[in-house]
DNA sequence: AAAAGGTTCAACCGCCCTTCT
DNA sequence: CAGAAGGGCGGTTGAACCTTT
C-alpha cells in the first residue's frame, strides 16, 4: 500500500534535500533526461526514491521554474482558473508559465484562500459568503460547488486585491462579456450544453482579446498566456539557454478572423526546444519566427482555433519521447532535446490543432488537410515553409493522441454541469 | 530576549490512471 | 484479461521561518 516499488527495502533517504544531492540530481538529469524515474536514483547515485527525484525536479530544480512571489495578475488568473477547475492544480499550473502545481496549491492555500475570504468570497464556491450560506442550508451537504454564478459574482462584487493595480481589478471586474453568436455556431465546444462557468471561461478568453471590447483587460494582449508549454514533457535543459528573440509567430491574414484574434500573436519558445540541426547550416535559425499563414481555422466568419487551442492545452499532453535508450547509440542514454522541426510538428502546433473542427468525429476520425502553411523565418527570409505537407500522415498520429486528451475536457468542466 | 502562535513551503503519502507484461 | 509497475495528482504534514506578545 502506498510505497512505491521504487521506494523498498534499502534505507532511502527522506525530507529535505542536500546541495550535493541537488547537484547530483541536476548533473544526471541534464545529461541523460530523467528517462524512467525510478532508474534516476541508482543511475544519479542518490539514496532516494524515484518519486522523490522526480518530485524534486519537478518543483525545485527544473531550470525553466520562475522562482518568486507570484503576481497580481498570477494571482488573480489563478482565481479565475480555480473558479472554472477547482483543486486541479496541475491544470491550473499549466497556464502558469514557470510556476509548479505544488507552488500554486501552497499559495491558495496560505494565500488566496484567506484573501478571498477577506473580501467576502468564498473560496470553493467563489461566491459571496452569505450566498454560499444560504446555499449549503437549502441544498444537501454533497452537493458539489455551484459555479453557475461565477461570472456574475466576479464581475459585480469582485476587485481583487485593489489597492494599487487598478489593471488587474479589470480582469475580473471587467463586465462579463457575451460570447460570439458567431462562435457559439461554429464552436462544437459552444455546442455543449451550456455550463455557466463553461461559458464563463469562454467569455473571459474573449473578452480579453475582443478588439471591440469596452473593456479594458490587462490580460497580454496576445495569446501566449493561454499556450501553455507547461505541460511539454520536454527533457531537461541541455544547455541551452533562453534566446529573448526566439519566438514564435502565429498570425493570419484572413480579415475574416480579424475580429476575434489580433493579427499575430507571439509567444517564447520554451527554452529546451532547439533548432534543428538539419537545417541548412547556412541558415542559422535563431533567432527565427514561425508563421502560420492563410489560417483555415476561421469559418463562419469567424476564428475559434485558438479557443480549441487554448482547450486543447487545457487537458492536453504532448511530450517528446522520454530520454530513450538510442538502438543507434548501443543502448546509450541520450539527452532530450526537442528539435524546432519536431516541436513544429506536435500535435499541438499541428494542422488539426490549427484546423477549425465542428465536431470531434472531424478530430478524431479523420486526417484533414490543413491549409496551414508554415514559414520559418529567420532575419534573412524564409526557411522553410509549407511544412505541414510533410506532416499528414503524423497528423493522423496526432489526432490519436489529441482525441484522447480531448476527452477529458468534459470531464474537466463536468463537475459544473 | 524568549516563548508562543502563525505562516510558508518542500516533501511525503496514498490513491488513481495508464502502460506494460 | 489480470496483475504489476510507473507516473501523476491532490491532500497533508512538519520543519523552518516569521511575527507577535
Amino acid at each position: 500500500m502506498g510505497g512505491h516499488s521504487c521506494c523498498y527495502k534499502q534505507k532511502l533517504r527522506k525530507g529535505l534535500w542536500s546541495p550535493e544531492e541537488d547537484e547530483k540530481l541536476i548533473k544526471h538529469i541534464t545529461r541523460y533526461g530523467h528517462g524512467c524515474w525510478s532508474s534516476v536514483p541508482k543511475l544519479a547515485g542518490l539514496q532516494r526514491c524515484g518519486k522523490s527525484c522526480r518530485l524534486r525536479w519537478i518543483n525545485y530544480l527544473r531550470p525553466d521554474l520562475k522562482r518568486g512571489t507570484f503576481s497580481l495578475e498570477e494571482e488573480n488568473l489563478i482565481i479565475e482558473l480555480h473558479a472554472v477547475l477547482g483543486n486541479r492544480w496541475s491544470q491550473i499550473a499549466a497556464q502558469l508559465p514557470g510556476r509548479t502545481d505544488n507552488e500554486i496549491k501552497n499559495l491558495w492555500n496560505s494565500s488566496i484562500k484567506k484573501k478571498l475570504r477577506q473580501k467576502g468570497i468564498d473560496p470553493n464556491t467563489h461566491k459571496p459568503l452569505s450566498e454560499a450560506a444560504d446555499n449549503q442550508e437549502k441544498t444537501s451537504p454533497n452537493t458539489k460547488t455551484s459555479n453557475d454564478k461565477t461570472s456574475e459574482t466576479y464581475s459585480s462584487e469582485l476587485s481583487f486585491f485593489d489597492g494599487e493595480n487598478s489593471d488587474n481589478q479589470a480582469i475580473l471586474a471587467s463586465e462579463n462579456p457575451k460570447p460570439s453568436n458567431s462562435l457559439r455556431q461554429s464552436s462544437n465546444l459552444a455546442d455543449a450544453p451550456p455550463t455557466s462557468a463553461h461559458e464563463f471561461f469562454l467569455n473571459r478568453f474573449l473578452a480579453s482579446h475582443d478588439q471591440t471590447s469596452s473593456t479594458t483587460c490587462s490580460r497580454p494582449s496576445d495569446f501566449s498566456s493561454f499556450l501553455s508549454f507547461q505541460q511539454l514533457n520536454y527533457g531537461p535543459n541541455t544547455g541551452l539557454s533562453t534566446n529573448p528573440n526566439t519566438n514564435l509567430v502565429f498570425s493570419t491574414n484572413d480579415p475574416k478572423c480579424s475580429d476575434i484574434v489580433p493579427d499575430h500573436f507571439s509567444f517564447n519558445l520554451p527554452a529546451r526546444i532547439k533548432p534543428d540541426r538539419n537545417l541548412p547550416s547556412d541558415n542559422p535559425v535563431s533567432p527565427f519566427s514561425t508563421k502560420f499563414q492563410n489560417w483555415e481555422a476561421c469559418d463562419n466568419g469567424i476564428s475559434t482555433s485558438n479557443v480549441n487551442t487554448f482547450f486543447e492545452n487545457n487537458g492536453f499532453q504532448w511530450g517528446a519521447a522520454d530520454c530513450v535508450k538510442s538502438e543507434k547509440s548501443g543502448g546509450e542514454l541520450i539527452p532530450e532535446d526537442i528539435k524546432i522541426t519536431e516541436y513544429l510538428q506536435s500535435p499541438f502546433l499541428q494542422g488539426n490543432s490549427l484546423h477549425n473542427y465542428q465536431t470531434p468525429e472531424d478530430i478524431y476520425g479523420e486526417t484533414k488537410s490543413s491549409q496551414a502553411l508554415f514559414t520559418l523565418t529567420d532575419d534573412q527570409g524564409p526557411l522553410v515553409t509549407n511544412w505541414h505537407t510533410n506532416q499528414q500522415q503524423q497528423s493522423f498520429q496526432a489526432a490519436e493522441i489529441y482525441s484522447k486528451h480531448l476527452q477529458r475536457i468534459p470531464a474537466a468542466f463536468g463537475q459544473f454541469s
